[in-house]
DNA sequence: TTCTTATTGCATCTTAGTTGCAATAAGAAT
DNA sequence: ATTCTTATTGCAACTAAGATGCAATAAGAA
């Protein structure tokens, strides 16, 4: 858990407590449990992963996995949270403060992800979006293939 | 069904032909009504939608959906057929003979998805994987958002 | 403290995709 | 043409992600 996951942790509630505000909707504990496990785990992860960590972190507290599976959109949409990767089966998620926006070349073989950061790539989608008059809402982008290590064992 | 059909199709069954005999597979009527279908289905669909198309045009030959979902990687690797569209949910595919390389701007509204191709946007991608000595294979790439005619009414 | 109603947990359902296995059929060898 | 090997099929049963209906609970405004 890096050093910065306090201040991220903290920005993130308070973006959500004025979303839940602004939404009418409520700042329940369940919530505020899930942002803050969805700030502890620090790469890629599945809805499963996020369950285990809140169970593991919080024993005596039992959150339903469909409430997760409900607040989900939700923390989306509050912006602090996004699907990640594409291409794997289930979906991927990451959180988004403190990480600039990327995207990832992903191993068929090992599974490693590489991260990657190319302003001029989310220039030329952002061109394209406003060439049709489209309100980008979440980019998704990922190059499946062969890592170094894995592409001579390829076939 | 546009005018190309025919050759698309011929293309695509001597392509898995060779395929097949190169991995020392069999080539078998299942694979080949299946490709057929392929290229008659000219959008975006699922594998539901490619089985029903399926047993449509073949109302005797019973096919099962098994089948289907064991030869779509085959279909896959021998350059048929790829995985276009990312946050849908299922699989979207779309078969590749007759189609340059291209992406997906998807409304999360009415579901419209408008096709872009940028070779700028390739060639990022193809030096980025170049720069981490990354095979690549299949490359996915989509924007969600809403769509001009959606975007007033999305709150 | 009271009251309204959004949210939760549980149980149940749905649906995409997988797996084991006996029956079938490519296609190579004879 | 017939035989033989084994990849592939169809079926049925399974797995796992995610959704849904509903009564009980708890935000948070009054
Ligand atoms: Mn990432
Ligand atoms: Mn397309
Ligand atoms: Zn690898
Ligand atoms: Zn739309």
């Amino acid at each position: 858990m890096p050093g910065n996951y306090l201040k991220e942790t903290d920005q993130a509630l308070t973006i959500f407590k004025d979303y839940c505000k602004k939404k009418q909707m409520r700042y329940t504990l369940e919530r505020e449990t899930m942002i803050k496990a969805l700030y502890r785990l620090e790469g890629h992860f599945a809805v499963d992963d996020l369950l285990r960590n809140i169970r593991r972190h919080n024993p005596k507290a039992r959150i339903a996995k469909t409430s997760v599976y409900r607040a989900l959109p939700f923390l989306m949409d509050a912006g602090l949270l996004r699907e990640s990767i594409a291409g794997v089966g289930s979906i991927v998620y990451e959180h988004t403060l403190g990480h600039r926006d990327h995207d990832h070349l992903r191993c068929l073989r090992c599974g490693k992800i590489v991260e990657f950061y190319s302003p001029d790539l989310i220039g030329i989608q952002t061109r394209i979006c406003r060439k049709e008059q489209f309100l980008a809402v979440r980019r998704i982008n990922t190059v499946n293939g062969y890592c170094r290590l894995c592409k001579d064992t390829a076939g």
